[in-house]
DNA sequence: TTGAAAGCGTTACCAC
DNA sequence: GTGGTAACGCTTTCAA
């Protein structure tokens, strides 16, 4: 095995290389970089030349402190999903148009690591943060001391109360309910998303409701992941009640996948047998086969209106605390009236 | 509409604050917080009680500047697939366990902004950059001036000749493209992936030579992108020829789902009449509906092993310049011999 | 065990 | 137009 030696890594150039270079004031050299209509263009030239001789690039780090921004937006992430990163599209292309910077930081809904990502930016590593939903309340470490301006997207994060960019969960999962209630389905199921995540709870909630106000059974209610795995899971303990139900709502579609899975390996029929009802209109619901009936989520507009906030919090501009965005329902393949009404 | 004013921000402790709180030196403070065990156990508690009722947080920035190092890797991803998100899952494993913190910055494949964020890293924002796939050599902009300390992952960086951990893509596409070729296929088709990605010219490489290697015909050969409906797109196109092929490799899992939703709607069974051969094992291609034959790219331990490189080089210890990891072959439900041999 | 002060690489104010 | 220099918030050497 051939080892490498470490590269000789010559120390990069600072401002002060240029200017003894060129024999001018480091403030010279400064202006030159980002002022230049402030010097005589003779001046500029000469910079430019030597900067780009000697391979001089201002250091950030040093940029940051002094002017005390980083124009980095670090965008806090609960998992690695299609779902997720179709709100980061959203958040990147209003970032680009506004001139940040975004990142990434993933916290796989461990409130601690999310804690942290706070921490950094609270501590100068980037101007702001936002929020794409987060863990639940109850599982966060006590009192982190002040946080950094943030907005809460897809989701308001209960407690902590920071402006947010959402759609009402409660109402969507509500309204996916009815969809299956109107078909004429009455025993049905919901398999709900990871316990710790707020969304999960809030269409469980909506489920709850819809159910109730039509006067019907939760009895089918049971407790999943937001995985096609764990959907196939919950189906099959569905699938071996006594009285089977006649549709389910998964908390969504990677869910409704599993559970169109199970159903098929149990050697019965979307739609026929049971309907499936998905939630997020991933790429994924449209991709299956058979496509899925879901409720649609605006991702894109979700995260370019939350970065478009958050510009405005950062410049001290006014905005509006809670932002409301519509959601509807999309009904492919796998919903229809149950069999024996 | 109901409008925020701006929350008062007041400007947040420094260090200077909590020394002349205690009317101690900022030295103190310093060491209280980072080399407690230089400083009286007594003095340690003062300044631990003063921070906390100050709600001081060291500047991460200032902190970077100084050291010179912000423990930070930047994750430069192509695009946002489950694909590059499991090579992430693996980095940030390493990092995790090696006192780093990652982000991921997302390039859409432009090479611009893929040399934007090698010149934040470079510019001090962090130590060092792990480059997953990356843009095409002459699609990238004339001489970045000097690179930071970075690791290939997935893939070799041609012309750039960054230390790597990777697989073979050639070997890999020509291992697929044989398993078609030995259970009798003759007339094999290929949908490549985008134009731009060097994975996608390797692995169409790779079924070229395994191809010329039978001595069979590679007119079966059409380009693609990463996606389902490109790959739909595509297989569309192939399956309008004269004479059909009776396989196809396609470039990753996503394009073989589109192929098999063209090949389904085309009243073909899959693997009856035509098999299908994806590549990259992503999750996808087990959840499917038929599952996918694919090619097994060790993800994970592509990104683990490049993180360990990356903090190796950093530490200047020394390290093996170029990394190959093992893929192997999954043969599940869409490849099987053709009807008439 | 603690303090004073230099210095990390910038920017911006105040002179000239 | 350009130069000198203080300051951003921190760490660390040197002295005490």
């Amino acid at each position: 095995m051939s080892m490498s030696a470490p590269p000789l890594q010559r120390r990069p150039a600072t401002i002060k290389d240029v200017a003894r270079e060129l024999d001018i004031s480091v403030a010279t050299v400064s202006r030159a970089m980002s002022k230049p209509h402030l010097l005589r263009p003779a001046t500029v030239a000469r910079v430019r030349e030597a900067v780009e001789r000697l391979g001089y690039r201002p250091n950030l780090v040093a940029q940051n402190l002094k002017l005390g921004s980083t124009r980095i937006i670090y965008v806090v992430v609960p998992a690695m999903s299609l779902f997720f990163f179709d709100v980061f599209r959203g958040i990147e292309r209003a970032a680009l148009e506004q001139g940040y910077s975004v990142v990434a930081a993933h916290t796989g809904r461990d409130p601690v690591r999310e804690g942290e990502y706070f921490d950094q930016v609270a501590c100068g590593r980037a101007d702001g943060v936002l929020l794409v939903s987060s863990a639940r309340l109850e599982t966060r470490p006590p009192h982190q001391h002040q946080y950094p301006p943030t907005v809460s997207v897809l989701e308001v994060d209960e407690g902590r109360e920071f402006p947010s960019v959402r759609v009402d969960h409660v109402a969507a999962a509500a309204m996916a309910t009815n969809h299956l209630i109107e078909l004429g389905h009455r025993r049905i199921a919901h398999i709900s998303g990871n316990a710790l995540a707020p969304m999960a709870e809030h269409r469980r909630r909506g489920f709850l409701q819809a159910m109730a106000a039509a006067g019907l059974s939760t009895e089918y209610c049971v407790p999943g992941e937001f995985s096609p795995e764990a959907g196939q899971a919950a189906m099959e303990i569905l699938l071996a009640r006594a009285v089977r139900p006649t549709a389910v709502f998964a908390s969504s579609d990677e869910i409704a996948v599993g559970a169109i899975r199970a159903i098929k390996a149990a050697g019965l029929s979307v739609p026929g047998d049971i309907s499936v009802m998905g939630y997020e209109d991933q790429r994924l619901s449209r991709i299956y086969d058979p496509q899925i009936s879901t409720v649609h989520i605006p991702t894109f507009d979700l995260g370019y209106q939350a970065m478009t906030k958050l510009r405005r919090i950062l410049a001290r501009e006014p905005y509006e605390h809670d932002v409301l965005l519509p959601t509807h329902i999309v009904v492919r393949a796998t919903t229809a009236a149950p069999k024996q009404a």
